[in-house]
DNA sequence: CAGCATCCAGAGCGATACTG
DNA sequence: CAGTATCGCTCTGGATGCTG
């Protein structure tokens, strides 16, 4: 399986090429295969958008990623960073030290992204705690 | 189970209640159990993003969202739907017509979120043709 | 240090049938 | 119309051990 069918396999419906081809249509994010849902089984895997989040302030490497993102596996870190560099998201630089050390930068269009995904982050911080507060109304009427 | 287990069961680290107690102390996104996490988890389920944002337009009905969200099945639409009115990003008003009619509208607060996501949106709308031309040039790179 | 390969338990989800 | 209930499969993701 290529990586273009990996990334259009959950939308068998929809057509890429018929997107490009009437860049005048406007997209509809309700569609299957649209850009929208694109994006959205990106920013599905969690650890991507946290990943982005840490590679943007500075390159890193990848057991200083491991470390700071708390909760991740190896196996996860490293498939996320896997996709994330087809994406164009970050590039993967190997420096030739002994041993050798792998150090992954945000690209520019990655910081286009990572800049969007603060605003949702603002908004976690910010109105997390409603959400929360309404959870607890919400299991003592169950409860009573 | 309660319906705040179920928020924060993934994070068996976190403590919600010392982030109530200590809101001075910056939230870190990369903790297990704080509110970016928290929403990530919500925002992962796709249909639930879609579902906001067709709702946010207008009051809709069940049997409206399912025909106009492509792809979703009754019982994802069904299991969104359940979990974002404890949320309070919509609410569940049932009219007294005859058969039932259900009826979903957005809140001030799941508006909020609207807008948040209609920064991804536009980002995924403008850069998605990036990121699907980058996955062409690796595929070729891949195959020659 | 920076991964890959393997195994497998459990969640997620579609399909289907049924109900008030 | 607006759901609930159940079955069964897939696929994710954690755990573990190994490699250049």
């Amino acid at each position: 399986m290529t990586a273009i069918d990996s990334l259009v396999k959950k939308a068998p419906s929809g057509n890429l090429v018929s997107q490009r081809e009437r860049p005048a249509a406007p997209p509809d994010p309700y569609a299957a295969g649209c850009p929208t849902r694109l994006l959205l089984d990106r920013i599905g895997d969690k650890w991507m958008v946290l990943t982005l989040g840490l590679i943007r302030d500075r390159p890193r490497r990848f057991n200083a990623l491991r470390r700071d993102i708390q909760g991740v596996t190896q196996k996860m870190l490293s498939q996320t960073l896997k996709q994330m560099e087809p994406d164009t998201l970050i590039t993967r630089t190997v420096l030739p030290t002994t041993p050798v050390s792998v150090e992954y930068a945000v690209t520019p269009l990655g910081r286009t992204l990572a800049t969007v995904l603060d605003g949702v982050q603002l908004w976690a911080r910010d109105h997390i705690a409603d959400v929360l507060g309404a959870w607890r109304l919400y299991d003592r009427r169950r409860l009573r």
